[in-house]
DNA sequence: CCTATCGGTAAGTGATAACTTACCGATGTG
DNA sequence: CACATCGGTAAGTTATCACTTACCGATAGG
């Protein structure tokens, strides 16, 4: 109970180009903000901003680092949407074998 | 080669909540233009849009039925979609193996 | 044919969200 | 104990995008 909804944040998340620039550098390792707004065309506090809609969708976590604050991937939010992205995947493969019965019975790369 | 770009069109049609429950109600099967309207709290036109986004991010797939045209979730898009997740799944992996060496070395479902 | 249904497109509107600059508190350093 | 670095927040601007109504072409049926 209470698990849904994490993947609609992370679906609204990762819907922006830049937070998945962010997120996908994050890939690579933890890095401050700075680090992050350097390697963007956007300014440090965007970054920040953000950050913070990554880290409700329980994408990226952060940690202190003295003045810094390092942020980094988190397993949560991706695995809520590697989930429901399944079952997605799951309902398009159950419409191709009900295609398969219906029409012809010819096995296709595509659609 | 050429094949990336799709994902980024994936995302980013997903990342609206309407196009999300059209493509989740074309996961159970094929409908109408305006057999999906009435379903929403949108108009008919609204819907046209949103099935333009997916069905260029190859999302679904469309084939005249007489006067109507019927909309059904395709592969393509999802299968890229998938495959870039699983990408940013390793990158999220990998980091984890490194924070183990370098800290402490206990196992942890979150973080 | 005339008429109805269906759906895509055009044009316009309003909300929102991504960005900016300015500011401020917190931490670490000479 | 100044002083600098770092990052979050506030406030305001702008562009984008989701939506509406109006219109139009295409197919089907009496």
């Amino acid at each position: 109970m209470a698990a849904r909804a994490y993947a609609d944040d992370a679906f609204e998340a990762l819907g922006d180009p830049t937070r998945r620039q962010i997120f996908r550098l994050l890939g690579r390792g933890e890095r401050s903000v700075g680090e992050i707004a350097v390697q963007l065309p956007v300014s440090r506090p965007a970054v920040s901003q953000h950050l913070r809609i990554l880290k409700e969708a329980e994408l990226v976590s952060d940690r202190p680092d003295g003045v810094r604050r390092l942020y980094s991937v988190r397993r949560t939010g991706l695995e809520a949407l590697r989930t429901d992205l399944e079952h997605m995947w799951d309902s398009a493969l159950a419409e191709y074998a009900m295609a398969a019965e219906t029409g012809a019975g010819d096995e296709r790369s595509d659609r």
